[in-house]
DNA sequence: CAATTTTTGGCACACCGTGCCAATATATTT
DNA sequence: AAATATATTGGCACGGTGTGCCAAAAATTG
C-alpha cells in the first residue's frame, strides 16, 4: 500500500474523509442550534447527513466531538506560534499572541464561530468538553513555557499557572463575545489578559 | 406533616439520606480507585452497597456526582467568605482566602483528598465535570467580584477573568499536589496566586 | 475484468439514566 | 395496638450512547 510517490502531508482518502466528516459537522450544528444538544439524536445526525447510525461513528468518537474535535488541532499551531515569539519576551505576551490565530479563525467566520459558542453555551456538557479541551492544549504548551522560565523544577507550577490562567482568559473572552457587538474578540482578550498581569516576565 | 417543632436546618430524614450517600460514596471511591472510574459498572456500585441499582439515581442523578457532588456545596461557601473580606481589599487576595476553605478540607483528611484527585485526573469525564462545577462557583462569586471592581459594566469581563484565572490557580495547584510531598496544598496555591498578580485593586 | 482492500451498514450488546407502578417500610393518628 | 397515611424501595421497560463483529457494497489496483 501507498504506493503513491507523492504524499504532501495527508493522503487522498484522508482529505475525502475530512470532507466528509465536516459536512456532517455542518449539518449536526445546524439542526443542535435549532432543537438544542440534547435534543438531537444521532440517528437524526446520521439520516439527515445520508449515512447511518454506525458510519456516524466512524467519524465522530462522541456526539460531542462534532463540535469539540476540531479544536484538538490547534494545539499545535498555537504551540507554533508561541515558540516563533522571541527569546526575552513577556511569556504572558507570547501565550497572547498564540491565541491570535483562534482570533483569526473567529474572524473569518463571525457568524459560524458565534452559532458554535451560542450551541457550546447553551450545553453543561459541552462546556466542559470545551475546556477538557483546552487542558490537552496547557500539555502541550507546558514545556515551551517552563523552557522560557527558566526550567528550574520549582518553575513548573508557575508556568502551569501562566497557561492555564491564559486559557481562563480565552474562555472568558469567547463567552462574553457576540459577533455584532461592539468589541471584537482580540479587543475582549486583551481586556481579559490585561486583567491579570504575572509579575515577571523571564 | 412536618409537624415537629425542631426544625434545625435539616430536616432528620436528609441526615439519614446524606449518610447513606456518604456511605456509597466511600464504597465506590474505592472500587474507582481500584478498577478505575470507567471499569466500575453502577450495579457493581449498587450490589456493593447493599441497594438497587434503581435506588442509586436516587441518592445521585449521575454516576459522576459521586465524585463530584460534594463540590456544589463550597461554592457557597467559598462566596460567603469572600463576601466577608474587608471592602477595600485586592480582590485577589480575598479570592485566595475564599479558597483556604478547600485547603482546610483538603488539609483535614490529605489522604482521601489524594485518592479523589487520583480518580478524578485518571479519566477525562470527570475532570471535565470537575470543571463544570468550578464553572458554577464561578457564577456564584460574579456579582460581588464585579461589585468590588466598582459595579461598572464594562468591569464585568475584568471580574470573569480574575475569578476564572483563580480557579485556575486553584486546578494546578490540586494537579501538582500530593499528600506526603514538601509542600503542602496551600503553600502551592499561594505559588500559583504570586504566578498571576493583577494590577488593579479596586 | 478480476482480485484486493477499504468503507459501509446491520445487527447485537453493555451501559447510563428515567418514568412508571406495585411492594415495602416508616410515621402518624385514633 | 390497629389502621391509615406517607415515604422509600425495587423491578420493569424504554430511549439514548458507544462498540465489537461480520457480511455486503464500493473503490482501488493489477
Amino acid at each position: 500500500m501507498q504506493s503513491s510517490s507523492v504524499a504532501p502531508g495527508r493522503s487522498l482518502r484522508t482529505i475525502k474523509a475530512d470532507a466528509v466528516a465536516a459536512s456532517i459537522a455542518a449539518t449536526a450544528l445546524d439542526l443542535f442550534d435549532k432543537k438544542g444538544f440534547d435534543g438531537v439524536t444521532v440517528d437524526e445526525i446520521a439520516s439527515a447527513s445520508g449515512i447511518s447510525r454506525r458510519s456516524f461513528f466512524r467519524y465522530f468518537a462522541t456526539k460531542e466531538d462534532i463540535v469539540v474535535a476540531g479544536h484538538a488541532a490547534f494545539g499545535e499551531r498555537i504551540l507554533e506560534i508561541v515558540r516563533a515569539r522571541p527569546q526575552g519576551e513577556d511569556v504572558w505576551l507570547s501565550l497572547r499572541r498564540g491565541y491570535d490565530i483562534l482570533v483569526d479563525n473567529v474572524d473569518r467566520d463571525p457568524e459560524a464561530a458565534a452559532r458554535t459558542m451560542r450551541v457550546i453555551n447553551a450545553t453543561a456538557s459541552l462546556r466542559a468538553h470545551t475546556i477538557e479541551k483546552h487542558i490537552v492544549w496547557a500539555v502541550c504548551l507546558g514545556p515551551e513555557i517552563a523552557h522560557r522560565l527558566g526550567d528550574a523544577p520549582a518553575r513548573r507550577l508557575e508556568a502551569d499557572a501562566l497557561i492555564h490562567a491564559s486559557l481562563a482568559c480565552l474562555d472568558v473572552a469567547l463567552a462574553h463575545f457576540t459577533p455584532g457587538q461592539d468589541a471584537s474578540l482580540g479587543e475582549k482578550l486583551d481586556a481579559a489578559f490585561d486583567a491579570l498581569r504575572p509579575v515577571r516576565s523571564r
